[in-house]
DNA sequence: TTAATGACCTATC
DNA sequence: CGATAGGCCATTA
């Protein structure tokens, strides 16, 4: 017996946020964890694109940690190409190889 | 099946 | 002020 079918999981409800992140702009996994209504649930989210089921969908290099340091560890083809990809967003990286969030900062809707 | 971990953040001592 | 533990959800072994 399958309980309710249209209960809304947490993950779906991140790539939904993730999917709503307009071009050129950045969010962090704690952003989209207080959107959700829990800050905790930054676990999940990282989860939840590590999981990737729609990477194809999912714009996950538009989601970066709190410190505007791309996730290394999902980095598909190396940072590098990360950074091209953001860049070629129009997200501008510091020299420390940081993203300015004050910049690109995405804050929900 | 149970158990433990994970691309994290926040709160507390 | 600095460091530590906890927490939430789903996936994987």
């Amino acid at each position: 017996m399958k309980k309710e079918t249209k209960n809304k999981n947490t993950f779906e409800r991140v790539y939904e946020i993730v999917k709503k992140i307009p071009v050129g702009k950045i969010t962090t996994y704690g952003q989209i964890a207080h959107l959700l209504g829990n800050p905790h649930l930054s676990q999940v989210v990282g989860f939840a694109l590590h999981s990737n089921p729609s990477q194809s969908t999912i714009p996950c290099h538009r989601v970066v940690n709190r410190f505007g340091a791309l996730a290394e560890a999902f980095v598909f083809g190396g940072i590098n190409e990360q950074r091209v990809l953001l860049e070629n967003e129009g997200i501008k990286f510091l020299e420390n190889g940081y993203v300015d969030l004050k910049q690109h900062m995405w804050y929900g809707d």
